[in-house]
DNA sequence: CTGAAAGCGCTTACAG
DNA sequence: CTGAAAGCGCTTACAG
């Protein structure tokens, strides 16, 4: 008895009176291997013991601990809290593993640089991992070039066809939107971007100027703002967004948040939404439904790109912790509600 | 060269020509048990392998495993996405562990038999665990009574002096809410409760009772129902309670979505929000400020609780790995916003 | 069907 | 200041 006072194998095979090899196989389920009173006999002495196996030396004997790490970098502010995405990417995750019994470590990174970020990932506490929503040419994807275990990026998936990964498929997303906005009649569409330093925000932006190039619409500069998904963003991005000529009829935001944050500012300067300018958020997050207006919005199946991330994480290890290249594009789906409107008569300014 | 091609202990050991006690002394930090020629040497060599500790390894020869486990009853629905309370939990758990080196485990339990949670929490691959709101003589708080490893209640303590947990003070704030809407003028409070089988339920319930008792007022069954912290649990409450003669003015929620249910069904029914019946919440999440009218609620400091509970395991496993019970509450406070205000003159239904 | 033995990659007294 | 050795609690060929 040491061990916290848990009962080790030795101890089981000691009182039943066999090996530890045979309580091993029995405790794995290999029942077939033994005779039924033996099973029995061991299976009844452990349960009188409350012997349950040390997950850490099956871990350091099988070489597989059963673990899955999910990763954030060190520049996510505020982590789960302030990001929905990683909270509704990790229950999807829970989901997964759990079932599987797969247990799941959260690392949060503190540092960006590439040593300290294969030591963390790499101490062999994990089989695999799930990297949350990475910087471009951030220290997590750098890492995952190299790197010598399972991983897959989780959103913010850059175009890289050695990297394994599930995402979105904004591009088309957004695309849609904006072909949306000036099916409606808009022909001044503002955006405020997520930070250059995330593909998906590249991504998105891109999409938004194919659209107005293929509707044959100038593509105006003071009509992009560079945020960050913070809600503060919203408020300086609208009200840098209204300083163009003429201004914007209708608003693409990063997320839903930052959504809200320009609302709020425009609420403050009495240009109402959407009548005068239309609004559009992204993710459906739970606030989405809540604003007012309600925000029309793009929802991503965060849990289920969770749960699938987690899947060939899984799967990986069972096929010898080699993971071939793939990648998982989800369709992302616009949710209607009521913060987009035909564009005004005239502009707020007193028009073009 | 094995373990996915890692450098080992013994690989560093022998290119530096030292013993592998060495290289561990060293990578320890234990710098001055020797000479600093060696400990260059070691690191040099360690470097350019790019070696790093196996946690696993460590954790298993040091019985120290450096990863705290938060853990999830079965019973909580839809985890950390829907459960505002567990994200920020979670986010102070991070904060603390990871500027200590220590790593997090999530564990989400499946099923609620006491051999089930025991031994997936004493699996020997967490060192402590943090437990999140466990339900009333549930799993979580039989398995803690006579645990092998330190352990922290995290919201929802019950009265039980053997136990260690941190947690709001709930009675004391709701009592003082209550004393408020009576001096106020309100007569009439209606409460929505969590469910019975959280403590934090009871006891705000019985807060609220002391209150109105303590005020002559009356305890009307039918002013009181038993919610489940789910939107819906507003929806019927607020109904129900509605047709309390004479209902309410002013009904106390078990938490922000709750509240926000309430809301819904009275905006849909023309009864006004707060002219009509005010309404209090409880966490302020961030929907409370985007509610309309902004919510009144009562804000638990879950960041800080959740930072508590780590610094005591982590602080428990430094003394042998006992933590004597101790019990840290903290003030709620009261956010006033608009969902509050003076009673009508007379009830919605005609009045008394 | 069963067990002895080697080994997973470390840490930690202990001896020198 | 340094190293040999035992040991952490298991799994897994392998031999019988």
């Amino acid at each position: 008895m040491r061990n916290n006072g848990k009962a080790t194998i030795r101890e089981v095979a000691r009182e039943a009176g066999v090996s530890i090899a045979t309580v091993s196989h029995v405790m794995q389920g290999k029942a077939s291997l033994h005779t039924t009173e033996t099973v029995q006999r061991v299976r009844s002495i452990a349960e009188g013991l409350a012997y349950s196996p040390n997950r850490v030396a099956q871990s350091l004997s099988s070489r597989r601990t059963k673990t899955l790490g999910l990763v954030i970098e060190s520049r996510i502010a505020g982590r789960f809290t302030t990001n929905p995405f990683c909270t509704a990417v990790l229950d999807g995750f829970l989901e997964c593993t759990s079932e599987a019994d797969y247990q799941v470590k959260i690392v949060s990174l503190r540092q960006d640089d590439l040593e300290y970020v294969a030591n963390c990932i790499g101490d062999g506490s994990m089989d695999a991992v799930g990297l949350l929503a990475p910087t471009v040419d951030g220290p997590l994807i750098t890492w995952a070039r190299t790197a010598r275990i399972p991983n897959v990026l989780i959103g913010s998936l850059p175009d890289e066809v050695r990297l394994s990964g599930v995402d979105v498929d904004d591009s088309t997303t957004v695309y849609e939107v904006v072909c949306w906005l000036i099916a409606l009649g808009h022909r001044r569409i503002g955006i405020i971007t997520g930070p250059p330093t995330q593909w998906s925000a590249l991504r998105r932006e891109n999409a938004y100027l194919r659209a107005l190039e293929e509707a044959g619409l100038e593509q105006d500069p003071a009509l992009r703002y560079v945020g960050n998904y913070e809600p503060s963003s919203g408020n300086a991005g609208v009200t840098a967004l209204l300083m163009a000529d003429p201004p914007p009829t209708a608003v693409i935001c990063g997320n839903d948040s930052v959504a809200i944050g320009a609302i709020e500012t425009l609420h403050k300067m009495h240009i109402r939404v959407p009548e005068d300018i239309s609004i559009v958020g992204f993710d459906n997050h739970e606030i989405a439904k809540l604003s007012r207006p309600p925000l029309t919005t793009i929802r991503q199946p965060l849990h289920e790109m969770g749960m699938k991330a987690a899947e060939m994480l899984m799967n990986a290890m069972d096929h010898g912790g080699v993971l071939a290249p793939s990648v998982v594009i989800f369709p992302g789906s616009l949710v209607k509600r009521r913060s987009v409107c035909k564009p005004p008569e005239r502009s707020i300014r007193g028009g073009q």
